[in-house]
RNA sequence: GCAGUCAUAGUAUAGCCUGGUUAGUAUUCGGGGUUUCCAACCCUGCGACGCGGGUUCGAAUCCCGCUGACUGCACCA
């Protein structure tokens, strides 16, 4: 097969609209706003598979607890979380261009003063007052600091008491911790997962699935005892996984056993789980040559984290940000141990612990528009396009197809369709030229075909036709669920 | 949020400058035919001027506002 390597951003955006991938929410009224997408079918199927797998490398793998909370939660979770007072930009805006900067940025580059980001707002004004700051655009005057907080305020009941949408799912897992340790009757390490929307309120949304407000994601904390960081059983299985680590300018190629021996990475607990993860987006699809876990400097990272990776894979609009593994220290424990005045401490043999937290936060939206981008070809030799999705991820599994309508193929063909629909994704097509049938499916991304055709009728065989080689093959009926259950099973 | 460019069927586009036909073309899609294993061909059908207002006898076309998309800046705990 020659293909053309460079897909871009364009192409992967067309062909999300034309087969029912994703496309923009409430398109038909003319006042929807950015940063809202749907998912078609075909990207329904996707993300599907795409969270089985995510449950079978991960959730399963380790034997986590997966749990499913409220999107809407109350005020106090982030008072005690940090993210009414932390989650939250100061802005101020240039009352004669209407020009928006961001005040402790600002100020710190046109006068050299440096004030935190979480300062009192009075701060910020008296800055701009005492060193005369003016726009850099206009020269104009600045109004006062406000804060832009990101989060979507919501009002509960007919008082509209104040609660907001989680910015984060992981809110719910802290939250929750207590109870689920003793119930589950939880051994640490513990590792918690949900999978769910979080929402923000982006004040410029891009690149539809890349950036919005509303969007998925699967997180995992990890529950350990700080004592044991070097303690891991299974790293043994992962020990020889090649990572990829930027720490300066550019990725050094390692295993996880070589990261943790030469410092790189802080202890055989944080090791093993990014090792888990490159082992999960390789079986996605993803091209993992092109990606790199980003060692955050102390200005990037998010107020609550101590050491924090960014998991990031190479696309045709850059590195793109997929993954953020934050170790999260005792942080939110021991803020929502103090908030709520409940105990978050747990027994881990006889010593009795306040849990440190990794965590690994993924972005859904991005690794889907991640995996569509690396699995779309076009092949030049055949004039088509193909989607190269791991089989077990493809939305349709197969094509059930007449070569020809009459002569009772029709029918034999809804026989067979009938057989498999319920166990396989399975999609039937009796229309137009085989060809444009197999192109079509192609493009889809649906790994395998069958064709039924006069011989069937003697037989009982059919045609199977592999996506990406456009091999043929003569097999029974009989045989077709075996097949399939092999072709499509996951890894 | 700022600036520039832009907005016509599922997709890609013409028409707009210089207001006036049934809004054209390609492809896709549905139905039918023909052929039968890789987007062929023939017939036929469905399908669009982002939303709101203004100017005008008349607006896809001119003007204003809004919304969205793209690019750059800023932002992205």
């Amino acid at each position: 097969m020659t293909t053309d390597s460079a897909i871009q951003y364009d192409s992967v955006m067309k062909l999300a609209l034309e087969r029912g991938f994703y496309f923009p929410s409430c398109e038909v009224y003319g006042d929807a706003q950015a940063g809202f997408w749907e998912y078609g079918p075909s990207g329904v199927g996707l993300k599907n598979k795409f969270l089985q797998l995510w449950r079978r490398e991960l959730v399963r793998r380790d034997g986590m607890l997966e749990i499913d909370g409220s999107q809407i939660m109350s005020k106090s979770v982030f008072e005690a979380s940090g993210h009414l007072a932390s989650f939250a930009d100061p802005i101020v805006k240039c009352t004669k261009c209407g020009l928006t900067y961001r005040a402790d940025k600002m100020i710190s580059e046109t006068a050299d003063v440096e004030i935190p980001e979480s300062a009192e707002l009075e701060e910020f004004d008296d800055a701009i007052i005492k060193n005369h700051i003016k726009c850099q655009k206009c020269n104009g005057e600045f109004g006062s600091t406000k804060k832009f907080n990101m989060m979507f305020r919501v009002g509960i009941g007919p008082e509209g008491e104040e609660a907001y949408l989680r910015p984060e799912t992981c809110q719910s897992i802290f939250v929750d911790f207590p109870r689920l340790f003793k119930t589950m009757r939880g051994k640490l390490p513990l590792g918690i997962a949900q999978v769910g929307k979080s929402f923000r309120n982006e004040i410029s949304p891009r690149q539809s699935l890349l950036r919005l407000r509303e969007f998925y994601q699967a997180e995992i904390e990890v529950f350990c005892n700080p004592q044991h960081l070097d303690k891991m059983n299974n790293f043994d299985e992962i020990q020889n996984t090649i990572l990829h680590i930027q720490t300066g300018s550019d990725p050094d190629s390692m295993t996880c056993k070589e990261a943790v021996e030469s410092g790189v990475v802080p202890n055989y607990f944080v090791a093993y789980y990014m090792g888990l993860l490159v082992e999960f987006y390789e079986k996605t699809g993803i091209d993992v040559e092109k990606s790199r876990f980003r060692k955050l400097g102390e200005k990037e990272k998010a107020f609550y984290a101590k050491v924090a990776f960014d998991f990031e894979v190479k696309t045709s609009v850059g590195w793109l940000e997929l993954v953020a593994c934050n170790y999260r220290s005792s942080y939110d424990l021991s803020s929502h141990a103090k908030k709520s005045k409940e105990k978050f401490e747990v027994m881990d043999g006889e010593e009795k612990v306040l849990p440190h937290v990794f965590e690994i936060s993924m972005g859904i939206d991005r690794s889907l528009y991640t995996i569509l981008e690396h699995s779309m070809i076009y092949d030049k030799e055949h004039e088509r396009t193909v989607l190269s999705l791991k089989p077990y991820l493809s939305p349709i599994h197969v094509g059930v197809l007449s070569l020809v309508k009459k002569d009772g193929l029709r029918e034999e063909t809804d026989q067979i369709y009938q057989k498999i629909r319920r166990k396989y994704d399975a999609f039937l097509d009796h229309s137009g030229a085989i060809g444009r049938r197999y192109r079509r499916l192609d493009e889809a991304g649906a790994p395998l075909a069958i064709t039924i055709d006069h011989q069937t009728l003697e037989d009982q065989t059919v045609t199977i036709r592999k996506r990406d080689s456009m091999e043929q093959e003569r097999i029974k009926i009989s045989e077709i669920d075996s097949i399939l259950s092999e072709a499509t099973s996951f890894p």
